[in-house]
DNA sequence: GTCGTTGTTGACTAAAAAGTCGAAATCGGG
DNA sequence: CCCGATTTCGACTTTTTAGTCAACAACGAC
């Protein structure tokens, strides 16, 4: 059956968003899931393949949420839009999959993380790319891309990050959303002076 | 002696940075130390209070460095451009601090991490604010003016993020110095919306 | 209904890490 | 140099957690 697995990642999922994925323990997240320990080492070699798959899934429903969002829109202002807009909704009551995106980044910070996770964030970075490039009038060099593509990113999942510290209180996503214009504006004009600057190479010497 | 306290100290930001906060064990952290697991102990009540010191004092150094960076300057512009400058010096080649600053922002998400570590992340949001409030000609109210300063720490330390994973090989703090003037001025945009935004109850109804 | 396959169980073993403690070393004032 | 206070040490005990496994249950094909 696959219900048991689907069990297992879900009770993961929450557990991880407890304690954090390197502190929750196995025992946990079956407890959680009501199956037996051995039932986990069953569907899963153990922790490391479990965070893989968490994360990929997360992502590439991340992805497609995106996609769909921004299907359509044909210049700067709306792609960026939709895109904060996208994530907005997807992370809205899903703290979890806030908590995974987060973590899973962290983990990339070190020096000896899990394995194989860098991939679906890339693949996320290039979905982000692709959407800005086919919009852009002025398409600047890849590396530049990328960069405009890790400051979108970072900007929607940095400000939430502080948001999480600073207002347990009111509504983050609710906060979010009356900031949407801003950021959308604020990263167009990003994207702007980011994309017509001299190329690295250039302005060495 | 307070040396063999400083070297527990930066012995444990390395293991940290490697393993991360939650991996990392005690005997990692004294043997790197070069000091018994039992010094450990005399110096330490366990991990969470080593944590809580290493984050307090990271962040501690990072709003004198802003505060440095950014005293005389008088307009939004040049703030912002000081800001991102001085987070970018204190974070070069100190990749253990950044590693810090994200882990335990990370932990800040879960529903239970280290206890006591949100207060410096605070301290450190009123640093940004109160900065931003002392150049502003029209001040927004205070949670709006929370908000800023969310997106502006969250829009440095999410590009970070995000450049040490696509890009290996390049020199991050190199590419961050070009984004610079760039990330300096769409904040200001951003600041420019968002601070000027209908306040959230008066939308309401 | 029988039998092989697939899935489930939780007590058990083994490994790893935390935290303790008495003994030993070092320090510094007299 | 002596002595008491402080600091260091690492082997030891205890606790925690991962991972295994033999037995059991459910399923579905024939």
């Amino acid at each position: 059956m696959k219900v048991t697995r689907r069990k297992l990642l879900d009770a993961a999922r929450t557990v991880f968003a407890t304690r954090g994925i390197d502190l929750a323990r196995i025992d946990e997240i079956s407890d959680r899931a009501d199956v037996g320990k051995g039932t986990f080492y069953y569907h899963f070699s153990g922790k490391p393949q479990l965070v893989r798959e968490l994360i990929k899934e997360m992502l590439d429903g991340l992805i497609a949420a995106i996609e769909r969002g921004c299907s359509g829109e044909t210049d700067v202002i709306g792609v960026l839009d939709k895109l904060i807009a996208a994530h907005i909704e997807f992370f809205a009551n899903r703290w979890e999959d806030f908590v995974l995106y987060f973590q899973g980044r962290s983990d990339l910070t070190l020096q000896e993380g899990y394995q194989g996770i860098e991939t679906p964030f890339i693949k996320y970075l290039e979905c982000v790319e692709g959407l800005l490039a086919s919009v852009l009038k002025y398409r600047p060099p890849q590396p530049v891309l990328r960069r405009i593509a890790c400051a979108v990113a970072g900007f929607v999942s940095g400000y939430y990050s502080f948001a999480a510290i600073s207002s347990q209180d009111e509504n983050i996503d609710e906060t979010f959303v009356s900031l949407r214009g801003a950021m959308a504006s604020s990263l167009a004009r990003f994207i702007q002076e980011a994309g017509h600057q001299q190329p690295p190479e250039a302005a060495k010497g």
